[in-house]
DNA sequence: TGATAATTTGACCGGTTGGTAAAACATTAC
DNA sequence: GTAATGTTTTACCAACCGGTCAAATTATCA
């Protein structure tokens, strides 16, 4: 792994911070609603303002623009489900994991989106990721919901589908945006959607779980 | 809008017919996993077994195999949601939904991405049919559930969000599907996660939509 | 101020891309 | 069989792509 020339400075510069910053910014929008493959570092140049081979200067190469950006966003993805704890209250662990995926499908749609393109074209740059971190953090989270369900203050049920339908129907708001809005008409599209979103996933993923007398 | 040389022939042959099912075969292997810009048309030849040119002589373009994909699958895709059934008992049209929609997911995975890829790209090739024939059948279907509500025969909620969620959870195992492997791990990645899914989402969207008597 | 280090640019390169033209080849109808 | 029709290939093109290089420019600091 060459380091661009940005690194090989003596020092990291004022401008260095900045113009990073500049580069990912705009590469998450490009990567974002494009796709690796279907990204060109021309089109992140344009975006950022500055000319492709002073970007080049700071990443050697696209896939350096990538990676930077999976490993910032991946950390900060998980947050949500970090927080999740096995001493709170089911109810009020799950009402509150649902908001806030919701915030961050409303809050950061291109991180999400990012992921969404990269999971969906096979997850050739962070399928270690998957199956290590990522998999180890949802392993010790289901086995929590597991030990809720053992002690009868949820419904049993199966806790990784569980996880797998919180996060698709959270991230649906920010990756098929277009549809939603698209769906939902001109009127209903401002914020208040993400709100009648909450409202009604805490209700079925809330009464969904509860126990009840024929409950299997 | 030029029509390709196949096209320009005296009558419809059947190497024509033949070739255009391999062509498209071809295309959607590419174009789901890797989105439309991510994928070049040496690519498609190269799956289908043949050379470029030939590849251009039945489509002119690259936007033309993809639009004859999109209007092919659009529908089919949609079929489960018309045989969303008024007249049927709200508990069984939507359990069946799942039910399908969790079939074509496990059936139909390149179907689905393809999708999911346009989407998420902001659907720049699609927009209109979302906004018109997707819309309307949506509409229509919320209807039907409003109206299941007012009946008193599930719970009162936001009927388009119930749709929404009900597409996100079930296409989640197509569109997501490595991710979804890498945290169930190579035990569990057999075909009994769409079984273990059915079960986990009916639980989930019946036992959610019950009425009970706190009921919101 | 001047020297040094850091940044930016323009010109360029080899490979790939979407697509074309025309000739060679195969198929079909008579 | 042969002529017309339909199909495939070879050779090609201009634009674009990821990336390099060296020179020009700008910022930093003694």
């Amino acid at each position: 792994m060459v380091l661009p020339r940005a690194a090989q400075t003596q020092r990291r510069t004022r401008i260095q911070e900045e113009k990073e910053e500049l580069i990912l910014e705009a590469a998450l929008d490009v990567f974002a609603t494009h796709g690796f493959r279907g990204t060109t570092i021309d089109q992140i140049a344009e975006v950022a303002g500055m000319s492709k081979p002073n970007l080049l200067y700071y990443f050697r190469t696209k896939e350096a623009m990538h990676r930077a950006l999976i490993d910032r966003v991946l950390d900060s993805w998980l947050d949500p489900l970090r927080e999740f704890d096995a001493e709170g209250s089911p109810v009020s662990e799950i009402r509150s994991y649902i908001r806030r995926k919701l915030e961050m499908a409303r809050d950061f749609p291109r991180e999400s989106r990012l992921f969404a393109n990269e999971i969906l074209q096979g997850a050739p740059h962070i399928e270690d990721e998957l199956k290590g971190p990522l998999k180890s953090l949802v392993d010790e989270k289901a086995e929590v919901i597991r030990s809720w369900a053992k002690a009868g203050k949820i419904a049993k049920c199966d806790p990784y589908h569980l996880i797998f339908a919180i996060w698709s129907t959270t991230q649906h708001y920010a990756d098929f945006d277009v549809q939603v809005r698209g769906v939902l008409g001109e009127e209903r599209s401002g914020d208040g959607r993400f709100e009648d979103a909450a409202r009604f996933l805490e209700q079925l993923f809330v009464s969904g779980l509860e126990i009840r007398d024929g409950g299997a």
